[in-house]
DNA sequence: TTGTATGCGTTATCAG
DNA sequence: CTGATAACGCATACAA
């Protein structure tokens, strides 16, 4: 590699004058710079970024730290947070949990390492544990989509999962659904506990009563769906509409519906949560919620990046706004379903 | 940020004493190591990684460049990396295209500025011009799942596009098709020529014509796929069989067939690529050439660190098995499809 | 405007 | 077994 005091020789000067024309062109004579310019070109200089790195003190660089990168949902919200990372500067470092606390502690001690400057949460559980909360100091840490694990708190970027819920719940009140089921994923935080709380509430306004053995919790993949709906309808009492936390769920509930000889939506109404891209593929077309990945995981790195550069952040939670997405598997509510008691 | 030099202080050593008791304790009295260790408990002293990639001229880190990181197929693939990385001791750095050559160039300079050791090609664009590889020397490159683009040559993980696409064609034709339409992504190099030569092949040896028409060349997209189908059924002369390139096409073309009033298979047999995780989820089930994704992302990695290494590789194609999944997606012809013409 | 000198934190070399 | 010292490439404070 070529150093700079190479360039240095060749422009007959000495190495500040070369960063000088580098960094602060105003503070060199034109006829140096151009002569330096030259000989950069000549030997093809590149700073070396370690050197840079090392010697500011700052990696520009930021972990994100997720669930899981082949979750569709994640991988937008991480193509979000990328395309607002570079023109700030900043790399992105992936850190796939893959559930395993190792890696997460690995991934989340770049931020002691100083090999990163800033860390993004996709993740239900927090990486730290109290021990290094005490002796670190606060380092920049962001979540996008889901909101800070329960003893901790830090700035995030999410949608009003409560709210949303509500409408979800409506929209399948509105059909005429009574016997509504929940599945949610490996999440015993906020998120889990807001899209319950929404149905619940919105139940208990109509006097519509929640059984809770509707109510299942697995994980936010295809194939946690597909046992869900399997115990769900072994039960006597069968729900007639499936509020399911994400897409994948849903799309897993709906291939063991069909298996089950039960039609979407005439036997059974699917609610997925998310608005993967997939939802619009599947058939029947999936009703769902959106949430403006791409949007929320920019402004995670936007407020990342305030973060690193010492802003104090006020508003610690940034609402975005979400949207119910009706399509068709969502309709009026099967009453003959009696026949499974 | 607590530095060496504090704790050498606390343990009473040399900074070099630190050091040495850190990387090769067998160096150092188990005294002074003791000592050393609870200095370094007390002030919680971790390495800065900044400093030692300066010093050792490594960043330990690669980028990945990808086209898309929402593409389900290639975070799968990316999955795979990391996991090869984690262990190996190197960070992923994503560089998402985002169908940008500026980004595509900013991604690969890194291996120029020592940010990056190594690199890894997910993409149809080679990212250097010619101009870069003459005055560069040898960076350590590697392809997973895509050749190497035409004039440039590195090593690569693929499967075998040609065998793989006469399976699929005789998968079809044993199923009666003669009339059988391909439809490729965003790529003119070595993938498409061979998966539609495997197919042409494979026609010709049986006398099969294959007509022009029914080659669309536009995107790995689904979006694309619905495109790709509405041209060809308009056509007077419709294809009763469709080979999409990737199983997004071949999910956006099972979309526009079922919206055209067509049924798949009883109309029309589809046929996907890569074996993401959706196609088992549509309705019906997809049949789809397995690539092992993970497991060549793996692989990958482990070359690109043989390459890093100095390690000379002998065979620059390494070869992975893939397989023909046969699901619903798939079956017999139908002949009076003539109604069209 | 330019040059000189110093420091960033770690590792390696060389003495002791 | 341990300590002093140099070196990595760049940026900056200070001098000229």
């Amino acid at each position: 590699m070529t150093t700079m005091r190479r360039v240095s020789e060749i422009a007959g000067v000495s190495k500040s004058t070369v960063s000088r024309a580098l960094k602060n062109p105003e503070m060199v004579s034109k006829e140096t710079r151009d002569r330096i310019y030259e000989a950069v070109r000549e030997v093809g200089y590149k700073p070396n970024a370690l050197a840079q790195h090392f010697n500011s003190g700052k990696s520009n660089t930021i972990v994100v730290l997720v669930t899981d990168i082949t979750n569709a949902f994640y991988s937008r919200i991480i193509k979000g947070i990328e395309l607002a990372a570079q023109p700030l500067g900043y790399s992105v470092l992936l850190g796939d949990a893959c559930d395993d606390e190792n890696r997460e502690r690995m991934y989340a001690d770049m931020l002691h390492t100083s090999r990163a400057d800033g860390l993004i949460l996709l993740h239900h559980r927090f990486p730290f544990d109290a021990d290094w909360l005490q002796t670190g100091t606060t380092k920049p840490i962001v979540s996008v989509c889901i909101p800070p694990v329960e003893p901790y708190n830090y700035p995030h970027i999410v949608i009003d999962n409560f709210a949303a819920s509500r409408e979800v719940a409506l929209h399948l009140i509105k059909l005429g659904h009574r016997k509504i089921a929940a599945i949610a994923g490996q999440d015993n935080g906020q998120i889990t506990k807001d899209r319950l709380g929404g149905l619940k509430r919105v139940l208990q306004e109509r006097g519509i009563a929640f059984n809770n053995d509707w109510f299942i919790q697995g994980e936010y993949s295809k194939a946690s769906g597909e046992n869900a709906v399997e115990q769900l309808m072994q039960q006597d009492d069968r729900p007639t509409a499936l509020y399911c936390f994400n897409d994948d769920i849903a799309i897993g509930a709906m291939k063991k519906l069909r298996s089950l000889g039960l039609r979407v939506p005439e036997d059974v109404s699917v609610v997925g949560f998310d608005n993967s891209e997939f939802g619009e593929y599947v058939d029947p077309p999936l009703t769902t919620v959106n949430q403006p990945a791409l949007e929320m995981g920019k402004r995670g790195m936007e407020v990342l990046f305030g973060l690193m550069n010492g802003h104090v952040v006020d508003d610690c939670a940034q609402y975005k706004p979400y949207e119910l997405i009706i399509r068709n598997s969502t309709a009026i509510a099967c009453e003959n379903d009696k026949k499974s008691a």
